[in-house]
DNA sequence: CGGATTTTGTGCACGCATTCACAAGCGGCT
DNA sequence: AGCCGCTTGTGAATGCGTGCACAAAATCCG
């Protein structure tokens, strides 16, 4: 199963710069199979799907761990269970930014941490700036978690005069009429949102403004936005919802089989 | 217009061993003699797809504000654009769970919003437990709006003694070590890890100990739980790392896009 | 050196989800 | 009453994602 190979204990360096593409060796023995380490069909501009980069994120994190006990290589069988998904969709997923693993073994782990990265676009450091420094707010900009990542958050900004200036994990606040100004000059790309609901769509404009073109929503609102501008929501509230309708599809199927069992129990008697 | 908000992709659950009865399509025409508000077609199977009920979840909210508003019917073209979906889509979406529209007039408000609120299993109030009262902990256990919608949060669990016993958001927070008996006293139905990574796996075995199932995980790490055990993970450093996809995507679009300016400018050829 | 063994990469089939397009149905108007 | 315009509900087509199954590599071993 889990099976770490304990080899030479090597500081995983977070921010490889390079793709460490090792194409260089034999030309391809056959002109359609490509070497070891492709790093993509280079013609065939392919397109991956959201689903899968979104499951390639959970396979770097995976892998993270998988490095710091010192395992080298990789199964996708092992990578998989440890993701949560099957082996054939990981091979797949993994497929689509290129082949990089080898067969009878499996996947180099740094080779592939690489990989991932290079095409999830995590050499580069993306700048993070929060709105809405409330009860969420702050949660996120003391959060550790994304400056370690490759997410420094850089601003953070409120309406509350009583939070301007005050610094909450080591950053100040700002009003939110400077957004525009310091996310142009501090070059941020992604914004979080979380002030109430009623403010969300004029602090993304502001944002957008500001030449922000991802935005990351935890107001439960709709937002609209120009067409270059990304937006992904988490909605707490709904996520609750979705399971709670898994509690009442479980309780009535339960039910029904009750149902069931007891007609079958007094099968032949009149009721 | 075109401005979109794309939807959270959503996590395939670990857990998806769903037999999915199949038995759709058979000859017989479905049930013609429904009047106006069809609670379901009742020996039809009633497999709403997963999707849909994210979706019902946020024509819900939307539907709620309408409601503020006095809006007495709404037509699916109005609510599909205040929801950020395609008509079509949010039509067939409220074909699963009935027929409650009127041709040429639109759906009933309220009646839209009680039936969705049936399906959903939100007639009910799902009580919720959180675990991990710290940053993240803390603003889950301070936010309103959650109670507000049907899940009120009564109980909290930490393992840090400076915390027990301290009311936060006016509950007391209790030890970890009862969450099984509490939970199974109080009902909980759904339980919200937001804990330490390393700790969110032995959390989850309580709860589902104390009769909880439904998780809602914050904790970057795949959980693994017994069959009937429902799980959705909110994981905010992923939902970074696809926005960040999307730079990187767009930012090499442009690129070549440049190059291919540029070496069409350079070819003489008008742009 | 050849065969056994392991594991990748992917062609293929299937099922779910999305979107289109339109008949059916309803209310209002004449 | 009968027609007309508007909107729903849904069959059908298309596209996307998933998982199976297997050939193609690569290593190991005798
Ligand atoms: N706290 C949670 O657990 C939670 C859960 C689900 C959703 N949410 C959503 O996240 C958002 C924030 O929640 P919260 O609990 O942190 O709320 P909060 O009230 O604690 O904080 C909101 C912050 O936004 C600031 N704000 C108000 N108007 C603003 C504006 N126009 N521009 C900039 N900042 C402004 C306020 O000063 C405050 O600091 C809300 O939309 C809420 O619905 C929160
Ligand atoms: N804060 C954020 O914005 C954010 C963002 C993304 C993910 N997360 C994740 O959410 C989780 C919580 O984040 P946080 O910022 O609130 O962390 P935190 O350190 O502020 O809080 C963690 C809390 O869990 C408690 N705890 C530790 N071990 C426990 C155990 N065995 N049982 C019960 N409680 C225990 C701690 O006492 C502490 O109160 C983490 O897994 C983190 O990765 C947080």
């Amino acid at each position: 199963m889990a099976r770490v190979q304990r080899d030479g204990g090597d500081d995983s360096a977070p921010t490889t710069e390079l793709p460490a593409v090792r194409g260089q060796g034999p030309p391809a023995v056959n002109g359609r199979a490509n070497g070891r380490g492709a790093p993509i069909p280079a013609d065939k501009a392919r397109v991956i799907p959201e689903a899968a980069v979104a499951r390639l994120a959970v396979y770097l994190r995976v892998l993270s761990g998988m490095a710091e006990q010192g395992a080298v290589t990789v199964s996708s069988e092992e990578l998989a269970t440890a993701a949560g998904v099957n082996s054939a969709k990981l091979r797949k997923d993994i497929s689509y930014i290129g082949t990089y693993g080898t067969r009878g073994v499996g996947y180099e782990v740094d080779v592939l941490t690489s990989e991932i990265e290079r095409v999830l676009g995590l050499t580069r450091q993306q700048k993070v700036a929060v709105v809405g420094i409330g009860n969420l707010g702050h949660a996120l900009a003391n959060y550790g978690g994304f400056p370690g990542r490759g997410f420094p958050v850089e601003a953070l900004f409120d309406v509350d005069p009583d939070l301007i200036g005050i610094p909450v994990g080591g950053l100040p606040v700002n009003h939110i009429d400077d957004i525009p100004d310091i996310c142009a000059t501090r070059a941020i790309a992604i914004g979080v949102i979380a002030t109430p609901p009623t403010a969300a769509q004029a602090v993304c404009d502001r944002l957008v403004e500001g030449g922000v073109h991802c935005v990351l929503n935890f107001a439960p609102v709709v937002l609209g936005v120009p067409e270059h501008v990304e937006v992904r929501k988490v909605d707490l509230a709904i996520e609750l919802q979705i399971l709670s309708f898994h509690v009442a599809r479980n309780a009535e199927q339960r039910a029904s089989r009750r149902t069931a069992a007891a007609r079958a129990s007094s099968n032949g008697e009149v009721v």
